[in-house]
DNA sequence: CGTCACAGTATCCGAACGGGTACTACGTGA
DNA sequence: TCACGTAGTACCCGTTCGGATACTGTGACG
C-alpha cells in the first residue's frame, strides 16, 4: 500500500471511507487505466500509453506504480529485450470495476449537463 | 461550475468521464460533506464543521464554496446578526448520493481490507 | 558501428491544495 | 465599554501533483 493511501486509512474517520477510495483511485488517468485493463484483460505499458492520450512515461509509470502498491493491478516483467511489461488487473482491482462505472455514469451526465445546461436551464 | 471542473471536462476525453466525478467529489471532506447533507437536509456553517473532525473555517468555506460553484449544494444567506447561512444539497448534489455511498462502500471495504490483511492473508 | 524498439529513470518546474494564524463585521447583552 | 457568537476573509507555508525534457540499457538488425 502507498504511504499516502495508508495515512488516508489512519488519519481519517470511518465515516469518511470515500476519501479512501478517492486516495486509491483519484489520480490521473487511474480510473481510464483500470477501465481499460478491464476491457482489455492485459495490456503492455506502450499500449496502455497509446490507448490513453500518450501521458508522459514518467506520468504514466507513476499511476501504474501507485495502482500497483495500492494492490490494484499487477505488473509483470518479462526479462527480455527490448523489455515487456504486462500490466493486469488484481482481484482487488477488479472489485473496483463497478464504482468506476458509476463514477464514469455520473461523471458524464454531469459533464453533458454542464455543457448544455450552463445558465440556460428554464427551470420556470 | 469551477474553473478547474470546466477544464477537466473539456480537456478530458469523454472516454475519461470518471475524471469529471472525481474532481467535483474529490477535495477534502466533500463526500463527507455530501453525506452529512444528504442525512440531515440543512446544515448551518458551524453545524457542519462540528460535524466533520473542525476542520479550520478556511478549508470548509473552500469546499463549500467549491460545491456551490459546481451546483452540489445551495448556499442561503440571512441577513440578520450574528449571521445565519444554510447549506442543503441541490437536485445535483442528490442525484451524487449513491456514487458517494458506492464511493464509502468501496473505501471502507479496502480500508479494512487492509488493515487486516497487510501481507498476513494466507492465501495457500 | 549506428539505429531502433521498449520501458522506463532523472531532474526540474509551476500550479494547486490542505492547513495554520490572525483578523473582520455587527448586533446583543453584561 | 467590552466580550461574545457566527461566518467568514487575508496572508502565508510546505507538500504534492501533473507534466516537460533529457537520458539509460540492451539485444537485434542493417
Amino acid at each position: 500500500m502507498r504511504e499516502k493511501t495508508e495515512r488516508v486509512i489512519r488519519e481519517w474517520t470511518e465515516s469518511c471511507d470515500a476519501e479512501v477510495s478517492i486516495a486509491v483511485l483519484g489520480g490521473a488517468w487511474k480510473p481510464s487505466i483500470l477501465s481499460l485493463l478491464a476491457e482489455h484483460g492485459v495490456l503492455r505499458f506502450g499500449e496502455l500509453g497509446r490507448l490513453l492520450d500518450n501521458p508522459t512515461a514518467r506520468v504514466l509509470t507513476r499511476q501504474l506504480r501507485e495502482l500497483e502498491q495500492d494492490g490494484l493491478v499487477v505488473r509483470t516483467v518479462y526479462q527480455q529485450v527490448p523489455p515487456k511489461v504486462e500490466y493486469r488487473l488484481s482481484e482487488l482491482g477488479e472489485s473496483a470495476g463497478p464504482l468506476v462505472e458509476a463514477l464514469t455514469r455520473w461523471g458524464g451526465q454531469y459533464a453533458a449537463q454542464q455543457r448544455a445546461g450552463v445558465g440556460a436551464a428554464p427551470s420556470g
